[in-house]
DNA sequence: GCCGTTTTCGGCCCGACTGTTTTCAGTCG
């Protein structure tokens, strides 16, 4: 197989690691292969396909003349002579001591070569017998927190499903908000960005100076340990989850410059700091400067209007393109919840749904919707109890006659259909053809290979009554990971026969991702954004699902709920 | 190692907190 994006930049990251610890002088060697791996991450493009074209790779950002040569010689060889070297010059198990929180390089050197420590077991050893705290710069506090941090290395490593974190942050964003002397409380960081996991939470407070906002911030009950507290930051890490929480409290007339520069990503920061920096000013968390004089800060807006940008929106602040967009006056018009029009995804207790077909139009309704599609699964999946064409046939009747009882909302008659592993579908054309939608979807055989995946899914779309392909990739995140599947052909074939993917609202899906929304529809393919509920709060998630396609620069037009139902008719019976 | 409307050298985002120091290095975000 040839190698992977991924690959290669995980590789740089790796030699960045080496280099870090073996105590390499220049800094920004480092930070140059740090840089790479991010650029190839964000990728949009198979390196490996460009080294086989010949392409120009020294056109990629932050890719020269030395990191193209790895490259090729990474897609070539399949190995790196660099790295290979570093690694026999660097004791397995060193780099790793890197991921304890407090050890930097240069630390990580002195305990190399003052106390022969080469991997975590050597550390947390020496930490034990007391030996830290006798070295310079270190102390009994710093073998303390080292210990702590060795113990806590698993759980740290954890990140959090934005989802399963909102209500504590709402909890926090409500308690600081009651607090004397607090203005504005913001939930910022990979959270304001709707990133689909969230390491931490970044809450910026407005205060007036002087206000006890961080000793207020500490003493919250769910608090479990404070890892630092100073009057403008704190950091603490809560019970029960291990999430850390860092707060940060800056006045109100940098209100904008703080929440642009802790909503971050980083890499969206840097790369406008850089823009700053090339026109004579300078930006940092308490406004944007030309020399001593401050040019603004209390707007978000008034930053970017420095570089004649409109204000760019936290879901994009990825730097994917969007600052060369804003500068271009071409940034997507995204979608918003609002646009939705219904929901093309869920399920009742004729299946594995907790509520009657009654109670989930009734909900959808009261959301605003327009329509609903029912969406119970076949008789496949078995664990979910799925139906078979009977039982399908009877659920037809069913909603014929509450649609008979209602107006003003439509319930709309599907099919979750399982993808048979030969890419045949588990319910006959017959049935399928009395249906206003079919939702086709693998639940099983998630181990074929690549080319027996893709061949069984395109088979599945070549069936003119299917209309969308439910949770594309499979991913659970966090727990499994996506099918192997040539995605680029899926794409490419789903837009030639205008079948639409899905774009699954449930958090521990988000299937398809931001990354593959933005290529589905960079290639023209259709979206449907639904909330694959099974129950009638679940009909909610739909904001998680709208929020990755923003992420993904995804506009209305690109998706087919944000139809009404008789545009949306149309184009179904068009397929 | 990258990069250029200060272009082939000399920069590279920048400020806060901790711990150990007695004025600051290291680390982090």
């Amino acid at each position: 197989m040839a190698v992977t994006n991924g690959e290669i930049a995980a590789i740089f990251d790796q030699l960045a690691d080496l280099l870090e610890v073996e105590g390499e002088e220049n800094p920004f060697r480092i930070r140059a292969y740090r840089n790479a791996a991010r650029v190839i991450r964000g990728l949009d493009r198979n390196l490996a396909q460009m080294v086989a074209k010949r392409e120009d790779l020294e056109a990629l950002p932050r890719i020269g003349h030395e990191l193209a040569a790895k490259i090729r010689e990474i897609v070539e060889t399949g190995r790196l002579r660099t790295l290979e070297r570093h690694r026999r010059a660097v004791p397995r198990g060193l780099a790793e001591l890197l991921r304890v929180p407090g050890l930097g390089p240069k630390r990580i050197q002195r305990l190399r070569e003052q106390l022969g420590i080469e991997n975590l077991r050597d550390l947390e050893k020496a930490a034990r017998e007391g030996r830290l705290q006798k070295l310079s710069g270190f102390g009994a506090k710093t073998e303390q927190n080292i210990l702590r941090e060795i113990e806590a290395l698993d759980r740290r490593t954890r990140r959090f499903l934005r989802a399963e974190v909102e209500e504590m942050a709402e909890a926090l964003r409500s308690y600081l908000a009651k607090q004397a002397g607090v203005d504005e409380v913001v939930v910022a960081g990979s959270y304001r960005r709707w990133k689909e996991t969230v390491g931490d939470l970044d809450i910026l407070v407005t205060a007036a100076p002087n206000s006890a906002v961080s000793d207020a911030f500490i003493a919250h009950e769910a608090v479990e340990r404070v890892l630092s507290h100073g009057d403008t930051r704190a950091s603490v890490v809560l019970r029960h989850t291990g999430l850390q929480v860092d707060l940060r409290v800056v006045p109100q007339q940098s209100f904008g410059a703080a929440l642009h520069y802790f909503t971050g990503s980083r890499a969206h920061n840097i790369a406008l700091r850089r823009m700053a920096r090339e026109q004579g000013l300078k930006i940092n968390e308490y406004g944007i400067f030309r020399g001593d004089r401050r040019l603004g800060g209390e707007t978000e807006e008034a930053i970017y209007r420095q570089f004649g940008m409109p204000w760019i929106t936290p879901e994009l602040r990825e730097d994917r393109g969007e600052l060369q967009a804003a500068l271009a006056g071409e940034l997507p018009e995204l979608i918003t919840l609002e646009d939705l029009k219904g929901d093309l995804h869920c399920h009742t207790t004729a299946t594995d749904g907790s509520a009657s077909l009654d109670e989930m139009a009734d909900a959808a309704r009261a959301l605003g919707h327009q329509y609903l599609a029912i969406t119970d699964h076949s008789h496949h999946l078995t664990v979910a109890h799925g139906q078979n064409a009977e039982a399908v046939a009877r659920q037809i009747e069913a909603i014929d006659a509450w649609n008979a009882r209602h107006r003003g909302f439509r319930l709309l008659k599907g099919v979750e259909v399982d993808i048979l592993d030969d890419g045949r579908l588990d319910l006959p054309d017959q049935t399928l053809a009395r249906l206003d939608i079919v939702v086709a979807a693998i639940h099983s055989e998630f181990g074929l290979s690549r080319t027996k995946q893709t061949q069984r899914l395109l088979r599945a779309m070549d069936n003119p009554k299917v209309h969308i392909i439910a949770h594309p990739t499979g991913r659970l995140i966090g727990r499994r990971p996506a099918y192997d599947l040539d995605i680029d052909r899926v794409l490419a074939h789903a837009a030639g026969i205008g079948v639409a993917l899905e774009i699954n609202s449930q958090p521990e899906r988000l299937d398809l991702n931001d990354e593959l929304a933005r290529a589905a529809i960079e290639q023209g393919v259709l979206l449907a954004i639904s909330s694959d509920a099974h129950s009638t709060a679940q009909l909610g998630l739909l904001r998680h699902g709208a929020a990755q396609a923003r992420r993904g620069w995804v506009e209305a037009a690109n998706v087919i709920n944000s139809r009404s139902w008789t545009r949306l008719r149309k184009l179904l019976r068009s397929r």
